[in-house]
DNA sequence: GAAATTCCTGACAACTTCTTGATCATTTTC
DNA sequence: GAAAATGATCAAGAAGTTGTCAGGAATTTC
């Protein structure tokens, strides 16, 4: 299962962090833009909208605590401060200005991964008022609401039914094995109990396909398992 | 200008860590909560609902981890951990569990300070976007007020009843798992109560609905919970 | 401390969901 | 293109969940 892609902002001048950052993250998880100063990294927030802003507090042009106050003032994007400076007061006041975490020089690849992650958790409930919702044609899909509607009608599904559609939300487009739909959904035990697949896939074909006979959102791939398409 | 007062919960057995943030931590500003247990503290949590948690990891009865793994299965309220362990995955195990912020022992006052500053931040965002009154029909529900209207007038509701009412209005429009309303309304030890939540939501729907039998507001979806409808 | 309210609990009927086997259709393999 | 494997459909009984009611315990109110 591959993760969204995440646009991931570093404003820092020195080009030793920004390769070490390029080589530490993802490229499948996560787009990094980059920014040598204060005044590019705020365009940049603008323009491209990054899920999250890695913030060098030494910049050339203005000071990293001063950059992380500008952005408060017009945006909520979670910011993480990478700096050599471990003096409580640098901490105080990068947090103090809005910054939402602060990791000091030299860190661990992982350790910054995970807070990432944080800042991610953080920034979705923020935004979060929009919903993560799967939408391909006149069906829409809402997992964090459990709600299901077909042609704005709402739909109603079984628990089994939910799990099984919203295993297949979480790969959409790509096909989603047997063993893999029936661990997510039963539990491992039930990884060979492929009969299950096939009665529910016929119950969710019926509920949200116009011609349960000859699906086209929920398709079989003989011999390996299901996908959901996504037009 | 007095600041507002803000309930800290420290979970932690060791009493000179306690006795540490009880000192560092200005009673004029913050209410400290103290808990020595996983357990009591996952009960301080549903009860006295405080604004961030402070989470050691070292506890005697349930790991931390897992406590606060078990916090996100029904709350958002920030999770600061501190812990001693200052190995990598110890803190992405913490983080990725749900806690918000890591700090290693020993940790500066001020520092703390700040990082709890940040989460009652995020706590206020989270839980601040929520709307203070619901209002579906007839049915007029304002939270801060504890106050039931339904067609104009008052509804009386018992507190459990209210607190109920509450859990799926902060939820409006999501399903409420069993398990998150039981932790709500009569705390962790009541997680697997079923039965409560059918005999509180016929009262409920008695009250609110106009034909209680045919529930269009408060619905059910079996074998997982119930929904405050939106529309 | 008596009255009123609220809470907990058990019994049972009604309803929903899950599992299962039989049968037929489709796809793949040789 | 026939045989074998895989998939779809249907229906019915089993299992699990939910709604309802009511009496007694506990708590709150006056």
């Amino acid at each position: 299962m591959t993760e969204p892609l995440h646009r991931v902002l570093v404003i820092d001048d020195e080009l030793a962090i920004r390769r070490f950052l390029r080589h530490s993250l993802n490229p499948e998880q996560f787009e990094l833009l980059e920014a040598e100063t204060g005044e590019e990294g705020l365009r940049l927030i603008a323009t491209k909208e990054p899920a999250v802003v890695l913030l060098d507090l030494g910049l050339a042009d203005i000071d990293g605590v001063e950059v992380a106050r500008q952005i408060r003032e017009w945006s909520q994007v979670p910011i993480i401060v990478l700096s050599a400076r471990e003096q409580d007061h640098d901490k105080v006041a990068a947090l103090d200005a809005g910054a939402d975490d602060y990791l000091t020089k030299p860190f661990s690849v992982v350790e910054l991964q995970a807070r990432i992650r944080v800042a991610l958790r953080h920034g979705s409930l923020a935004t979060g008022a929009l919903p993560p919702a799967f939408i391909a044609g006149d069906l829409e899909i809402d997992l964090l609401a459990r709600l299901v509607r077909k042609g704005g009608v709402e739909v109603h599904l079984t628990p089994n039914e939910f799990k099984l559609l919203a295993a297949l939300v979480k790969n959409a487009g790509r096909v989603v094995t047997h063993k893999q739909l029936l661990t997510e959904v039963w539990g491992p035990d039930f990884a060979e109990e492929a009969h299950y697949l096939r009665v529910y896939m016929g119950q969710l074909r019926h509920k949200l396909e116009d011609e349960p006979a000859q699906p086209r959102l929920l398709t079989t791939e003989s011999g390996v398992g299901y996908r959901l398409r996504t037009e």
